[in-house]
RNA sequence: GGCCAAGUGGCGGAAUGGCAGACGCACUCGACUCAAAAUCGAGCGUAGCAAUACGUGUGGGUUCGAGUCCCACCUUGGCCA
C-alpha cells in the first residue's frame, strides 16, 4: 500500500473495533476496572463518566444525508476526545422508527411496515457504520421493537396513574388524590370519573387538526400554516376524543428549570416563546340579556387579559363560536346567523381563523354585558379570530390598543376609545390625533378616559386595576400560558398501541405492566378508514378481550411518534433490562446527559416533550434529576453547494442555447444583440424586457459554472453576456432541487475521514454553510500530506518515511508540537473543531518541510489527528510499531514552557497607526519594551519634531506611542 | 409586526479590545512530465513601479487603540405572530 488508500484502511479498522468491541461502555465492572494508563481519575478511583448523545434518526428510505454525519462527527470526536482524557464515555445510536413514511409504503405495497422499517435500518446502520463512529453497538434501540415499546407504554401508563398536585407543584399517585367528599358520596364510577379528570394521560373531547389525506389527527405542532408539516395536506378542525397529556400542568416547571441549562440562548427563547407565559388578569362581565328562554342574567362571561388597564377601552365583547354560552344568549332574531357563522368556523383551521392579514368576520349574538369599571351596556359578538383554546374562549375588545380588535371594530362599526395616551411620534407615523386613532396604539403610555387610572403608567394603571376588580371580586390576577395540552392519539397503525380497555360502560381499564408489551396485530390492510376510529379498529381478533364476561375493546388509537423519543437516552442506559425501563442505580451513575447534538428543527417540540416525560418520573421517583439534557448544542444545516443561475424566455433549455448560437451571429452590431437580449433574457433587477414573441413565454433557468462569471460592483454578471445579473444561491439540499449529497458516494470518492474532517472544516458546527466538493478534495490532500509526512510511499508495503527518525527533538520542533497540542486540546474541547483542523494542518505544513521528523513527536501528532480521523490515525500509529489501538491512549498533554518561544515579534503603533514590528526577548517588561520602542529606526522617523504623551506599553502584546 | 442570530478577500472561514484575512478552496506563475493528472515551490484584499494610502454592511460614539464594546439604521437568515 503505497499510498494513502482510505478504501483499503477503513474497512479494515471498522472490522478492528467491531471484533474487538474497541467501543463497548462496560458499567458493571467500572469500580474495579483497570485505569487506562495516565488517565485522570476520581477521588474513588472511578473514572468521571460522560454521556454524548446524537439526536437518533428516523431512518427514511432515502438513507443517510450528509447533514446526518456533522452532529455525528462533532460527537464522535468529543466521545473519542474524552476516552483518551480517562473519561468513562456512554455514546449510543438507534433509530426512531415509527412513523408515516414507513407505513405509507405499507399501505402502497400492502408489506408490514415493519419490514421496510428493518430494512431501512439495516441502510442506516451500514452507511453510520462506514463513517467510523465509536458507537457502543450492544446498546442500539428501535422503537418499534417490542422490548423497547413495552416500557413506552409502562412509561404510559405511569403517566396515566400521575395527578399533578399544584400545591406540591408535582405529580403524584392518582391513589394519592384527595377525592371531595360529594364525589364519593355518588359512589365508584363517581369517583373514577373524578380521578380519570385529573389523570395527566386523560381522554377530552375537543376540536382536533384532522387531516384528511393522512387520516389522522395532528398535534398543533405538527400543523405548520394550516397544512400538514409531513406532506403539506390541509387541515380541519373537527371534535374528537382524543388522548391528551397534562403537559400545561407542568408549563411553569418546564419554563423555570430552562434558566440553568448549558443551551443557546435562541433554543431556550424558542421553549419560552412556545410555552408563552402571560401575566394579567381574569376579568368576569356580568350578562345584561340574551335569549328569552334561558336565564343568563346574573352569570357571567369570563375573560382573560393582558392588559387590564385598558378596560375602560373595552367597548364590546367576543365570544369564541364554539364558547357554551353562546347558544343561550343569542336572541331569537340573531339565532340563525349565528348558527351559520358556527358552521363555517368549524371548518376552518386556526391558522386561517387567526392570520391577521384576513378580513374579519363575525356575528352580533343580540346579547349585551356589564363593563365593571364603567358601566356601560357592550354587545357581545362572536368572531372566528378568537380561538376556544386560547385563554378562557372569550375576550373584552379594546380596539383603540389590539389591531385584531382594531380592524373587528372597523369592520363592524363599533366604537374605538383611545384609553392610553400614544406618544407624539406614534401619532404622526400613523397619521391619528388622540381621539381619532387610525391604527391601534398598542404600546405602553399614560391612562386616559379611564376614570382613576387617568395619568397612571401602564405597568401602575394595571397593579390599580387589578387591586380594584380583586376587591369587589369582579377578577383576579392570573397567569396565562400559550402551551397547550399535548395531543396524543393518533388514527394510524405504525404507532405504539395504547395499553388500554374501553369497558361496555364507557370505563377506560388500564392494563397490568405485566402484560406489556401489547403488540400491534397482524394485518394485511393499512389503509386509514377515514374515520377516526384508525385502521386498528379493523383487526377484529385484537380489538376485543373478554375480561370476567365483560367485553372490552381496545383502544384503536397508536401513540405519535414522538413518544418513542421522549426516552430513547434513558434506554440506553440499560438496553437489555427486562424488568424495568433501566436499572435505577445505572440511570443514577449515567444522566444526566452531558451532551446532546442535533438539528434545530427539534428546538421546541422533542426537547419540551422529553422534559415534560422526564419530570414525571422523576417527579415519580424513577430518575435522580429532573432534566435529561444538560448542555445542548444545534448543528447549523448544511446547504447544497452554491449554484448560479441565469434565465431565460422559453421553455426548454433549447431556448437558451438557440439565444447563444444566434448572439453569436449577431456580434457585431449592438442594436442586433440588445434586441436579441429582450426576446430571450431576463434581468433579475431593473427594467424587464419585454418582446412580442416570448412575453407570454416563463423563465427557464440554465445554470452556469463559477468561470462563466464576471464580477462587477460586487454584483456577478454572466461573461457570456455581461448586462444580465446572475443569481447566486444556497438552496437547502432537497431531492427535487436534485443537489442531495450522498455519504456513501463522498465516502466512495475520498473515504469516511475525509467526510469527517470536512464537515468538521467547513466552519462552526452551529453555523449554516453550503456544501463543496472542492473542499472536500482539499481535506482529502490534506490526509494525503499527512500520510506522506509519515508513510514512505514508494514503498510496496506500509513502511515508515526515511525522514521519520528516532531522535531527540530540537526546541524549535518541540515548540511546534506543544503549540498544536494546546490549540487542538482547547479547541476540540470548546467545539472549535474547524479551528483545530486548521492548527493540523499547520503542523503538517511545517514537517513535510522538514527533514528529520522526530518520531515521538510524529507519535504524538497521530493522537491528536485519532479522534478526528480514526482509520488513518489507527493505520499510522500501527505504522509506527503499535500493536493495539490508540482509542484508548492518553491524549497528549502541553507544556507550557516548551509552547512559548525565545523572541516574540511586538508591533508599535504610533497614535494607534502599525510602525514598526520588534523582536524582542519573550521575557521582556513594560520598561523594556519602551526603550527598544523608542529606539526603532522607523518609530523615531514617525515620531520626529513631535512629543510623546503617553506609552501604552502592554508586552507581550504592543506597544504604542502617542503622540502630539 | 415582535424576538433572536449574523454581515470580514472571488468563495468557506480565522482573529482573550492590541500586526485584519490563520487554515482551506479557487486562481496565477514556476518545477517535475513527451503531455496531462498527482505532487512540490512561489504569489494571491484594493489602488500604486514604489514608499504608502485605503480597507471587516452604513452612520455616529466610547477608547491610547474597535472586526470585536455602545446607539441608530440597512440587509440576510431563523423562530413566533
Amino acid at each position: 500500500m503505497p499510498s494513502y488508500d482510505p478504501a483499503a484502511i477503513e474497512p479494515k479498522w471498522q472490522q478492528f473495533w467491531d471484533a474487538n468491541k474497541t467501543f463497548r461502555t462496560e458499567d458493571e465492572s467500572r469500580e474495579d476496572a483497570e485505569p487506562v494508563s495516565g488517565a485522570s481519575r476520581s477521588s474513588a478511583g472511578v473514572k468521571p463518566k460522560y454521556y454524548i448523545l446524537d439526536m437518533f434518526p428516523y431512518p427514511s428510505g432515502s438513507g443517510l444525508h450528509v447533514g446526518h454525519p456533522e452532529g455525528y462527527t462533532a460527537t464522535d470526536i468529543l466521545a473519542r476526545f474524552k476516552r483518551m482524557n480517562g473519561f468513562h464515555v456512554l455514546h449510543p445510536m438507534g433509530w426512531d422508527a415509527f412513523g408515516l413514511p414507513a407505513e405509507q409504503h405499507a399501505i402502497q405495497t400492502g408489506e408490514h411496515p415493519s419490514k421496510n422499517t428493518q430494512q431501512n435500518i439495516n441502510t442506516f446502520r451500514r452507511q453510520i457504520k462506514s463513517l467510523g463512529f465509536s458507537y457502543d453497538w450492544d446498546r442500539e434501540v428501535d422503537t418499534t421493537d417490542p422490548n423497547y415499546f413495552r416500557w413506552t407504554q409502562w412509561i404510559f401508563l405511569t403517566i396515566y396513574d400521575t395527578w399533578y398536585d399544584a400545591e406540591q407543584k408535582r405529580g403524584r399517585p392518582i391513589s394519592e388524590l384527595p377525592i371531595p367528599p360529594e364525589v364519593t358520596a355518588q359512589g365508584e364510577a363517581a369517583v373514577r370519573k373524578y380521578q380519570d379528570a385529573h389523570r395527566l394521560a386523560y381522554i377530552a373531547e375537543q376540536p382536533v387538526n384532522w387531516c384528511p389525506e393522512l387520516g389522522t389527527v395532528l398535534a398543533n405542532e405538527e400543523v405548520i400554516d394550516g397544512k400538514s408539516e409531513r406532506g403539506g395536506y390541509p387541515v380541519v378542525r373537527q371534535p374528537l376524543k382524543q388522548w391528551l397529556m397534562r403537559i400545561t400542568a407542568y408549563a411553569e416547571r418546564l419554563l423555570s428549570d430552562l434558566e440553568p441549562l448549558d443551551w443557546s440562548e435562541s433554543i431556550k427563547q424558542m421553549q419560552r416563546n412556545w410555552i408563552g407565559k402571560s401575566e394579567g388578569a381574569e376579568v368576569q362581565f356580568e350578562i345584561l340579556g340574551g335569549s328569552p328562554r334561558t336565564n343568563v342574567r346574573g352569570e357571567s362571561i369570563t375573560v382573560y387579559t393582558t392588559r387590564p388597564d385598558t378596560l375602560f377601552g373595552a367597548t364590546y365583547m367576543v365570544l369564541s363560536p364554539e364558547h357554551t354560552l353562546v347558544e343561550r344568549i343569542t336572541t331569537p332574531e340573531q339565532k340563525a346567523a349565528v348558527k351559520a357563522y358556527q358552521e363555517a368556523a368549524a371548518r376552518k383551521s386556526d391558522f386561517e381563523r387567526t392570520e391577521l392579514a384576513k378580513k374579519k368576520t363575525g356575528v352580533f349574538t343580540g346579547a349585551y354585558a356589564h363593563n365593571p369599571v364603567n358601566n356601560q351596556q357592550i354587545p357581545i359578538w362572536i368572531a372566528d379570530y378568537v380561538l376556544a383554546s386560547y385563554g378562557t374562549g372569550a375576550i373584552m375588545a379594546v380596539p383603540g390598543h389590539d389591531e385584531r380588535d382594531f380592524e373587528f371594530a372597523k369592520q363592524f362599526d363599533l366604537p374605538i376609545v383611545t384609553v392610553v395616551t400614544p406618544n407624539e411620534k406614534w401619532l404622526k407615523e400613523a397619521g391619528s390625533t388622540i381621539n381619532d386613532l387610525k391604527a391601534a396604539y398598542t404600546d405602553d403610555g399614560v391612562a386616559m378616559n379611564s376614570g382613576m387610572l387617568d395619568g397612571l403608567k401602564t405597568e401602575e394603571a394595571k397593579a390599580k386595576i387589578i387591586a380594584w376588580l380583586e376587591e369587589r371580586k369582579l377578577g383576579t390576577r392570573k397567569v396565562n400560558y400559550k402551551l397547550r395540552d399535548w395531543l396524543f392519539s393518533r388514527q394510524r397503525y405504525w404507532g405504539e398501541p395504547f395499553p388500554i380497555l374501553h369497558g361496555p360502560d364507557g370505563e377506560v381499564v388500564p392494563l397490568d405492566a405485566k402484560d406489556l408489551p401489547l403488540t400491534l396485530p397482524e394485518m394485511t390492510d393499512y389503509k386509514p378508514t377515514g374515520s377516526p376510529d384508525g385502521p386498528l379498529a379493523k383487526a377484529t381478533d385484537w380489538l376485543t378481550v373478554n375480561r370476567d364476561g365483560k367485553v372490552y375493546r381496545r383502544e384503536t388509537n397508536t401513540m405519535p411518534q414522538w413518544a418513542g423519543s421522549c426516552w430513547y437516552f434513558l434506554r440506553y442506559i440499560d438496553p437489555h433490562n427486562a424488568t424495568a425501563f433501566a436499572d435505577p442505580a445505572k440511570l443514577k451513575e449515567w444522566l444526566p446527559v452531558d451532551l446532546y447534538i442535533g438539528g434545530a428543527e427539534h428546538a421546541v417540540l422533542h426537547l419540551l416533550y422529553s422534559r415534560f416525560w422526564h419530570k414525571v418520573l422523576f417527579d415519580r421517583g424513577y430518575l435522580h434529576c429532573p432534566e435529561p439534557f444538560q448542555r445542548l448544542v444545534n448543528q447549523g444545516m448544511i446547504l447544497g453547494e452554491t449554484k448560479y443561475s441565469a434565465y431565460f424566455r422559453g421553455k426548454t433549455r433549447d431556448d437558451a442555447i438557440r439565444f447563444k448560437e444566434e448572439k453569436r451571429t449577431l456580434e457585431s452590431t449592438v442594436a442586433q444583440v440588445t434586441g436579441l437580449l429582450s426576446k430571450y433574457m431576463i434581468q433579475i433587477s431593473g427594467d424587464e424586457f419585454e418582446h412580442p414573441e416570448t412575453r407570454d413565454m416563463g423563465p427557464y433557468q440554465i445554470v452556469l459554472e463559477e468561470n462563466e462569471l464576471i464580477l462587477k460592483d460586487k454584483k456577478w454578471y454572466w461573461k457570456e453576456c455581461p448586462s444580465i445579473l446572475v443569481e447566486v444561491r444556497n438552496d437547502k439540499m432537497s431531492k427535487s432541487r436534485g443537489n442531495v449529497v450522498n455519504p456513501d458516494d463522498v465516502v466512495k470518492e475520498y473515504g469516511a475521514d475525509s467526510l469527517r474532517l470536512f464537515e468538521m472544516f467547513m466552519g462552526p458546527l452551529e453555523a449554516v454553510k453550503p456544501w463543496s466538493t472542492k473542499g472536500v478534495e482539499g481535506v482529502y490532500r490534506f490526509l494525503g500530506r499527512v500520510w506522506r509526512m509519515l508513510i514512505d510511499d514508494s514503498a510496496e508495503t506500509v513502511t515508515l518515511n526515511a525522514s521519520v527518525k528516532d531522535v531527540e527533538p530540537d526546541k524549535e520542533t518541540l515548540r511546534v508540537l506543544h503549540r498544536t497540542i494546546q490549540k487542538v486540546t482547547e479547541d476540540t474541547e470548546k467545539l472549535g473543531f474547524n479551528t483545530a483542523i486548521a492548527a493540523m494542518m499547520e503542523f503538517t505544513n511545517h514537517f513535510t518541510k522538514q527533514e528529520v521528523r522526530p518520531k515521538s513527536v510524529m507519535k504524538t501528532f497521530v493522537l491528536l489527528l485519532a479522534p478526528y480521523a480514526p482509520h488513518v490515525a489507527e493505520e499510522l500509529w500501527a505504522a509506527l510499531g503499535h500493536k493495539t489501538t490508540l482509542a484508548y491512549e492518553p491524549w497528549p498533554k502541553f507544556d507550557p514552557a516548551l509552547v512559548k518561544a525565545d523572541t516574540i515579534e511586538i508591533p508599535v503603533q504610533v497614535n494607534g497607526k502599525l510602525r514598526s514590528v520588534l523582536t524582542v526577548p519573550a521575557g521582556i517588561d513594560a520598561a523594556g519594551l519602551e526603550a527598544a520602542a523608542k529606539a526603532d529606526p522607523k518609530v523615531i522617523e514617525a515620531i520626529t519634531g513631535k512629543t510623546i504623551k503617553k506609552v501604552i506599553a502592554k508586552p507581550p502584546q504592543m506597544v504604542n506611542l502617542v503622540v502630539g
